[in-house]
DNA sequence: AAATATAACGAAAACGGTTTCGTGTTGATA
DNA sequence: TATCAACACGAAACCGTTTTCGTTATATTT
């Protein structure tokens, strides 16, 4: 087992000091050609490689980011961490990936965590609880302190930074307009509570799409699961009593489940009835028939989020000057509504 | 933005020593009670936090860990993260998150960063290329240096370290004997190339079911997919010309694929053919029907491999003696076989 | 030959902690 | 009253770098 070996070590071994290594590591001009050989022959022959949490320490940049989302099992944030690590890699950055798993508590843990040092910069997701609670006082002490953070997709207006979401307003707009412009008559949306950023900028597409309509907004058609857990049996009745023909759904599972539903009851899809759901994950390219979904770009949003993020970090200039990013959803057609 | 407080600050400001402050915040004996309570009492005031990094430097312990894998966008190795982030979490460590995208370069080049202190121990799934290459002296480097590794899922015995694994083989087989005893008559697999050492496992775990029957091993009805993408034309052809009642696939999306084809062609799934997968995703919950899998239990492996390097990282005893822990994989009945 | 420039290197501070080993003061003991 | 503990604290080393600012020689200029 050969440790690492220091600087220290090769002065010791060269006979010289620690600061002329250093420097002929670093190609100085202060230091001669045969000294500057000599040392960087060693360092190679015995793999030198600086230490990290030195050089962290003396820089005071630790070149790691930390990632803080509520859950890792969900196809969307998975990608937004693809893409974060892709663009934070290429820039020389490591991510550490915390979650809180929709808690406020382990949200503000993990956060406390890793701002004493061990990050620059933080990029998050909102738990779902953090939202219910309204309380973002964990956020505004690093803002306060200094520490960049950039909010993705369940964001909030009340802490001052930089923000990249989509447009899920517009999202669930075209995608109503979509059903509408098919002819559907009896358009319906599955959602969850209000408390999530994003279910109620949905909420708000599809309202206003009907709303310029002659049809209007039936409230009744609006289901609103109180968890991000299944209630099957409701999803059942409100199908079974609501009979729409054409069913927005603000995630993949939603749609796929009541899909099943309804071809258990001898409905066709799309012909009879028609649906769209949110995020293009795995579940919607294989379901049968395969989901028309809003596409949501996480990679994209998570390099958007480390683009955002790295260069206010590496930015000398204290601006307080923030933005916000909106990308454009897309519709990804399938064979869930007739095209 | 009121930038953090030092030891040094609080030293200057209470006109005491940094080494009074940092005892008196350890509630050390050599200190009298009047001063500890007012340097607490400052350092609770102006929430003051140790600094990470200079801890680490002098502990020469980061409380970090390494976790490299192949991808994220995959189920499997998503419960495994979290798994490991829940344990490391209650052990007060950070998960520093890298992927390799199957990319033998990629996984080097992330180890290398990772290694230079940044993080206490690896834990790691190889990635397809590495596996084909054969080539683990960077993991062998690694571990040279006195960094501990824990090897999951796919693993390399060229390299002595932990490891954690499921019983892929036995997996396999026993997926393999509910065909049979069920009186499936023509099994098939469909599989990818053998370098995955998971993909060879299962292979050999259906072969030996098989071959205990008098059925015996029909090579023709093994499909070999060249890359982990889906080549659609070739399971078409597959399932069409050799007419499977059952098929073993190594993943969800093989067998959610295949049972759309059948499916389409007028067959009833579990009557007319059975189907099993690997992996207990989203994709088997939701498939309609649902698909039968070899749950592997990757939230478990994460805790597993997480305690087995936490324990080697904390543990003072240079002992080189490693263990192989291997997994019971499950069989998840659901409705893509007769039950 | 004296003054000055330059090349090549080292000492030391700094980053923010922890920890060992003094050291000065007080009170008790002989 | 001299001696010795105990107490409460500080100085300094250390972790591994980087970087500033000397400090020597040697070479160049006048």
């Amino acid at each position: 087992m050969k440790a690492k070996i220091t600087l220290k070590d090769i002065a010791r071994e060269l006979e010289v000091s620690i600061s002329t290594v250093s420097k002929a590591l670093k190609n100085s001009e202060e230091i001669s050609r045969d000294t500057k050989e000599k040392v960087q022959a060693f360092a190679k022959l015995y793999n030198y490689k600086p230490n990290n949490i030195a050089i962290s320490l003396k820089n005071k940049r630790t070149k790691n980011i930390g990632v803080v989302i509520p859950d890792i099992v969900h196809h969307f944030f998975t990608t937004v961490i693809r893409g974060i690590e892709k663009y934070a890699n290429a820039r020389g950055y490591n991510v550490i990936v915390c979650l809180s798993e929709e808690s406020f508590d382990k949200e503000v843990i993990n956060m406390e965590m890793l701002a004493n040092g061990s990050i620059d910069g933080f990029i998050m997701s909102l738990s779902s609880e953090t939202q219910q609670k309204g309380d973002y006082n964990h956020l505004k002490e690093v803002t306060a302190q200094g520490i960049p953070v950039v909010l993705f997709d369940r964001i909030t207006h009340e802490v001052d930074c930089d923000k990249v979401i989509i447009d899920d307003e517009l999202g669930a707009y075209q995608a109503t307009k979509k059903f509408i412009d098919q002819g559907k008559k009896r358009i319906a949306l599955i959602t969850t509570e209000n408390y999530l950023s994003v279910s109620e900028a949905r909420t708000k597409g599809y309202r206003k799409a009907l709303g310029e309509t002659s049809m209007g907004i039936d409230e009744s058609m609006i289901l609103k699961m109180s968890s991000m857990e299944m209630d099957e049996a409701s999803i059942k009745n409100f199908l079974n009593t609501k009979k729409p023909d054409a069913v927005l759904c603000v995630n993949e599972i939603f749609a796929v489940y009541s899909m099943r539903l309804v071809q258990e009851k001898g409905l066709r899809i799309p012909e009879d009835i028609s649906f769209i759901g949110f995020t293009d994950g795995v579940l919607s390219r294989y379901a049968n028939p395969s989901l028309t979904v809003v596409a949501q770009h996480g990679e994209k949003m998570g390099e958007e989020s480390a683009k955002m993020l790295i260069d206010k970090v590496e930015s000398e200039a204290e601006e307080e000057t923030y933005q916000t990013k909106i990308l454009e959803p897309t519709l990804v057609i399938r064979d869930s509504i007739v095209h």
